[in-house]
DNA sequence: GTAATAGTGTCTATCAGACACTATGCC
DNA sequence: GGCATAGTGTCTGATAGACACTATTAC
């Protein structure tokens, strides 16, 4: 700020993953092992160091995507979910990690790659529990990402990045159960949503398998945004997210 | 990510300040004019670099708080907006900028230091508009902020950091106004935020001053969230912020 | 037929928006 | 008194939540 002889400290740039699907009712995070130091062996959110100083922060995040959880761009919603910068970290230095967090259909099973033992998909409340030690500040990224993607359901169609490009009112209801750990009453869902305008479009007749009567597929519709908002039953603890 | 001899690029790391108050019924926004190269002379954000390699994030913005804008840390609010890292953003390199939202209670004028050779607030619109330059992304990152502090006036109890520690419903109201742009029914406004559990509490009996009945006074309360949600009356196309 | 899920209709308590009305200060 | 702002009451149309009912499949 003051003479010509200063310049500024230069920083490690990181960014690290918060990468949530739907499996079995249940909302789940992926994690690694970490098969590097530090914090060798620990569970952490994937992610890694910029690779070089033109590398855009979403394009390092589609690549650690894509390395290190073997999901391709494709299909996958991913939004900044802020920049976790305290001192002290990272053992290694002054390093900055910039969070983003990702929704993904449930599709395939994460891949370890050479930074990591181990990948694969938790229950989130697991990975947020005392039981599951995180790496570094992994926990209250986590956190954050949990009550982002739980805000944004009320109010923008995010669930839709939840499911396939097409899906049926019932498996966005499981989206919505899964997130907000609560349940819904089917009918009063089926006609929110309806009402929810540029929310749904149609797609297609009808799908068979299960039984029971065949659904209507829907595709997600133009809007961005869910006006009136869904309102969610009643929530735990509210938090806010700075960082 | 792959052999023994690759290390990760440095960066350089600012952080840049979105400060918001309310003057006369309109939102204004802090703004400087660079006294410095790049960009001397052109309308930007304040902000800078990290001062060394231990300051944190959010205390770096305090201080850019304190020394570009003169306001002292009591009674502002401070949250973060997000990373904007995109290659070329910053011709002296690759620089990160961590943004932050400042909201301010109307105070005093803000005060040009050493890099600025002028600071005071203006009005959002205006810098939002093609009328004004801004250095940098700074039109980018000003407009997250606007669309932020908008929609959090819905759902949280944001809208009491641009008042005093006590003011009267009129004031909060507002608030409101100036941020969305739009006119609200004072009494259905009255009984709305007078039902939100949590959102004011009774504080001194009543303000003299004004032609017509004295205000009663009242304090911002415990509550963070607003349940239900004020609704905004009608807004203009909504945005996505994602980096 | 039964079981199971999809989708529609209806009722009720509550709420947002409109606005008449009362209260309390200044001149 | 007149005027201006604060605060309350009431009405109405819309909506959330509860839940009866019909529709369409598999068996």
């Amino acid at each position: 700020m003051t003479a010509d002889a200063w310049v500024p400290p230069p920083v490690l740039v990181a960014v690290d993953l918060v990468v949530f699907t739907v499996r079995g009712s249940e909302l789940h995070v992926v994690l690694i092992e970490r098969g590097i130091a530090p914090h060798r062996g620990v569970l952490a959110l994937p992610g890694g160091f910029l690779r070089d100083a033109e590398e855009d922060l979403l394009a390092a995040a589609y690549r650690e995507l894509s390395e290190e959880v073997g999901l391709t761009a494709r299909h996958v919603h991913l939004e900044q979910l802020g920049a976790y910068g305290t001192p002290g970290r990272d053992p290694r230095g002054r390093v900055i990690s910039v969070a983003y967090l990702a929704i993904a259909p449930r599709l395939p099973e994460p891949v370890a790659d050479t930074d990591a033992s181990a990948a694969g998909w938790v229950l989130a409340d697991f990975a947020l529990s005392p039981a599951a030690r995180l790496a570094f500040d992994h926990r209250r990224i986590l956190a954050d990402g949990v009550e982002r993607v739980r805000t944004k359901l009320e109010h923008s169609t995010l669930a839709t990045a939840f499911v396939g490009p097409t899906f049926t009112v019932s498996e966005l209801q499981s989206v919505y159960e899964a997130v907000w750990g609560v349940r819904l009453d089917p009918r009063n869902f089926y006609r929110k949503v309806q009402g929810a305008d540029g929310f749904l479009v149609p797609a297609g007749p009808a799908r068979r398998a299960t039984p029971g009567r065949p659904a209507r597929l829907f595709r997600a519709g133009p809007s961005a945004t869910i006006r009136p908002p869904l309102t969610r039953p009643i929530g735990p603890a509210d938090q806010e997210a700075t960082s």
